[in-house]
DNA sequence: AGCAGGATTTTGTGATCACAAAATGACATG
DNA sequence: CATGTCATTTTGTGATCACAAAATCCTGCT
């Protein structure tokens, strides 16, 4: 076997000595893997990704993917096929519509109870994270915009030590961030809009209010007008 | 080993000649038979659930448990220790404000969405299904009432044709139902309350406003009022 | 009796195998 | 050249195995 480069890995691998690291430790690495793939675009809609094809490109047997694999399908991030066969779902405008309402229901009640935990350091943290995404919108890397994007929100959202709505999320941007990417690819970044300012802003005068509008407006702008021009044109 | 009866099994089981039956059939009917057992409370949550167990007590290896189990970890309708023992997470009064808020944003909403799809027919069907429920409640059977409560909802749901918020909505059920079922093992049926019957008569009326408003009393009444009381108690 | 400590069993995890279904490709036929 | 057919390969699925960690049980001591 060749070794290719693998578009997952980012870092070298690990399995240097046979020493077994962890209690399901594989497993782990295997899902974050596959689930920054997914966030950052890196899978194609419509593309069926193969449970072996993973497993020799990440060095590891297919068992776990397969069971990572399982637990993306039962998040909606992935979708099987009645022959069994995995893929990421592709958009429609339906799906799309569903997405963004629920996003729109969740995501300014879950920015809203992390925001008495946000701390002013953390609002710093925010402010970097947001230069970065400016710089990288300017360069037009697409798919670094997507991983600080997701952790520009995440941040915040994290914040809430919330286990339900959080999950939930979670759920939602695995389905909607492959589609996005596609979005990105067509009309590049420098168009690209968001709330982060506003939202940065009302995290340190602790304004609730004005906390929940901008994640809301982030969205419906970044997003919604943005996919539904897609979808249209389809 | 004594072949004890499961609490799983309903019916005769399947394995009855060699023949494979279809792709992924295994997996399919484990998946329904433990989210049914889970709907219905008959999984102690902090109760450890095994591989083994569960494979013998369906009939199965523990493959298709294994990714079965993964799938409901993965719609947090089971926890995984670091141990790597897996079980029902009990319920404490953070999570169970957030199951409650979730439900309130997410439900009123898919049945708003699924009212345009809902015929005379399926109004007859809720009738029905609440006319079971009124007499499981008088004769105590806390299982099948939850099994027609949870039928109640998802008939309304299901018509919407969501595939983004119903998913959601399903994974809420699955992290409230094995709490609520301890909760009716304390107080019993005979005191439940419900809107069931506002909201069919909203579906006949294809009213809006007050099918939303009848969910919404029907969550923050039905299990809202119940919930707070047992958690305060703990 | 209470309890520590070690042996035994149980359990999850990762790997591999066998099999059937599905996808893929080559090839012959119209 | 298009098209249907058949052989080959790939893929998912379920089962089983080996191993280590965890839990459980038993025993012997104070």
């Amino acid at each position: 076997m060749p070794l290719r480069r693998s578009a997952l890995q980012s870092g070298p691998t690990k399995p240097e000595a046979g020493h077994t690291p962890s209690r399901g430790a594989t497993r782990e690495q295997v899902d974050a893997a596959i689930r920054a793939g997914l966030l950052t675009g890196r899978f194609i809609p419509g593309k069926a990704v193969t449970i072996r094809g993973l497993a020799t490109e990440l060095g590891v047997s297919p068992m776990p993917v397969r069971e990572v694999l399982q637990r993306l399908a039962a998040e909606n991030a992935l979708e099987v096929k009645p022959n069994g066969r995995v893929q990421v779902p592709d958009m429609t405008p339906a799906r799309f519509d569903e997405v963004l309402k629920a996003r729109l229901l969740l995501e300014p009640e879950l920015a809203e109870l992390a925001l008495p935990h946000l701390t002013p350091g953390d609002a710093g943290n925010l402010q970097s994270i947001d230069n970065d995404i400016d710089d990288r919108l300017i360069s037009g890397d697409a798919e670094a915009y997507m991983r600080l994007n997701h952790a520009f929100h995440f941040s915040i959202y994290r914040a809430s030590g919330s286990k339900v709505l959080l999950p939930l999320i979670d759920s939602l941007w695995l389905q909607f961030a492959p589609f996005m990417r596609t979005v990105y690819g067509r009309v590049g970044t420098a168009s690209l809009v968001d709330r982060h300012k506003e939202a940065i802003r009302a995290v340190e005068l602790r304004d609730k209010e004005a906390l929940r509008s901008a994640i809301a407006a982030d969205i419906s702008e970044g997003m919604g007008l943005l996919g539904k021009e897609i979808l249209a044109g389809t």
